[in-house]
DNA sequence: AACCGTGCCAACCGCACTCCT
DNA sequence: CAGGAGTGCGGTTGGCACGGT
C-alpha cells in the first residue's frame, strides 16, 4: 500500500511556472514567509499548484541570491571535490556553494563536469596515451580485456575507482567514514587535516566516535587493499596511498587536461606531503588555485558538512 | 525549409526521513 | 511507541533551443 500523494493531482496545474504564478508566490512568501507549512500554501495564495512545486520554484527559482549563469572554475573544484567525499549529495555539495541549488549542481554535473570527465578519459584512451604508473597500466590492461573500444578501460578509470571508494564508504557509514578517513578527502584536506586537526576542532566529535572512526578507517583501507588487489592493481603494500593519490592525478588530468603523476609518484616515493599536493585541483600550476582556499577557513566545508549532520 | 539529434534545464516523482500527536 | 503529515533529497523526465544534415 503506497502512501497518499500530497496533493489532487487532478486539479494541480504542472509544467512550467507562468510570471504571474512565479509573482503570485514571491510576493506572499516575502510578506508572510512560508508559514511552516508547503502544503497549504499555494491554498492561501490561491494558486493550483502542489505545495512541493511550490516549494521546488522557490527554492531553486525565485529565493533571493539566486546564482544563474555558468559555473566558476573554484565551484568546478568543490563540486569535483566533494563529489569524490561524499558522492552525490547535492544538497550538502550546493551549500558549499552561495547562490547556488543542489538542482543547479547536480544538473551542472551530470551535463558538464560528467561528460568533461568522461570525454577527456576518452580523448586520452584514443591517443594511447595513458598513465604512466605501473598500477594504473596493470589495472588497465586487466579491464581492457573485458571491454570493447569504445567504452575500455573505464571500470578501471577513476570514476569508477572513486565509485568504489564511495561503496565502500557507504558500507562502513554514509556519512562519517567520509569525514573521518583523510584518505578519502583530497590531499589540500590532508594537509590541513594534518596541520590543523580536524576533529580537534571539532568538540562534538566524541571519543567513542573517534575510536570508531579509527578502527573504521583500518577496515576500509583493508576493504581498499584487498578490492585493489583483486582488481590486479599494484601491491598492497602501496595501495592505500598510492590508489587515492592516482585517483586524484588523474582526475586533475581528466578534467583539466594536465598530467601530474610525476607528482604522484614523488609523494608515493618521499612518502610525505609535497608542494604540489596543495594544488590538485588546480587549473593553472604555475597559478594554483586552491579549491579550499577561498572559504575563510580551509576546512570550513567540512565543518560545515559536519554540522548539517551534527557531527 | 524541414527534419533529426543532442544538450540543457526546469520540473516532477517517489522514497526516506523528521516531526508531531 | 506507532502512525500520519509534512519536508528534503536525489533520480528521472519533458520539452525547448540549437546546430547539423
Amino acid at each position: 500500500m503506497g502512501r497518499a500523494p500530497c496533493c489532487d493531482k487532478a486539479t494541480v496545474k504542472k509544467g512550467p511556472w507562468s510570471p504571474e504564478e512565479d509573482a503570485m508566490l514571491k510576493n506572499y512568501i516575502e510578506e508572510h514567509g512560508t508559514g511552516g507549512n508547503w502544503i497549504a500554501l499555494p491554498h492561501k495564495i490561491g494558486l493550483k499548484r502542489c505545495g512541493k512545486s511550490c516549494r521546488l520554484r522557490w527554492l531553486n527559482y525565485l529565493r533571493p541570491n539566486i546564482k544563474h549563469g555558468d559555473f566558476t572554475p573554484e565551484e568546478d573544484s568543490i563540486i569535483c571535490s566533494l563529489y569524490i567525499s561524499i558522492g552525490s549529495r547535492w544538497s550538502i555539495i550546493a551549500a558549499q556553494l552561495p547562490g547556488r541549488t543542489d538542482n543547479d549542481v547536480k544538473n551542472y554535473w551530470n551535463t558538464k563536469l560528467k561528460k568533461r570527465l568522461l570525454g577527456r578519459r576518452k580523448d586520452r584512451d584514443t591517443q594511447h596515451h595513458r598513465p604512466s604508473t605501473a598500477a594504473v597500466a596493470s589495472e588497465t590492461a586487466t579491464a581492457e580485456n573485458m571491454m570493447n573500444d569504445g567504452e575500455r578501460a573505464l571500470s578501471a578509470s577513476a570514476m569508477e575507482r572513486i565509485q568504489l571508494c564511495m561503496q565502500l564508504q557507504e558500507l562502513q557509514n554514509p556519512l562519517s567514514a567520509a569525514i573521518h578517513n583523510p584518505m578519502l578527502w583530497p590531499t589540500s584536506c590532508r594537509a590541513t587535516q594534518s596541520n590543523n586537526s580536524f576533529n580537534s576542532n571539532n568538540s562534538n566529535v566524541t571519543v567513542a566516535e573517534q575510536g570508531q572512526s579509527s578502527s573504521m578507517n583500518e577496515h576500509l583501507n583493508a576493504q581498499l587493499v584487498e578490492s585493489t588487489a583483486m582488481d590486479g592493481l599494484a601491491s598492497p603494500s602501496s595501495a592505500e596511498n598510492s590508489n587515492v593519490i592516482n585517483i586524484e592525478a588523474e582526475l586533475q588530468e581528466l578534467i583539466y587536461g594536465q598530467a601530474n603523476q610525476v607528482r604522484a609518484a614523488e609523494v608515493i616515493d618521499g612518502g610525505g606531503m609535497q608542494q604540489g599536493d596543495m594544488d590538485w585541483w588546480s587549473y593553472d600550476q604555475s597559478k594554483p588555485v586552491n579549491c579550499w582556499d577561498f572559504t575563510p577557513e580551509p576546512n570550513a566545508v567540512f565543518q560545515d558538512y559536519a554540522s548539517v549532520y551534527d557531527i
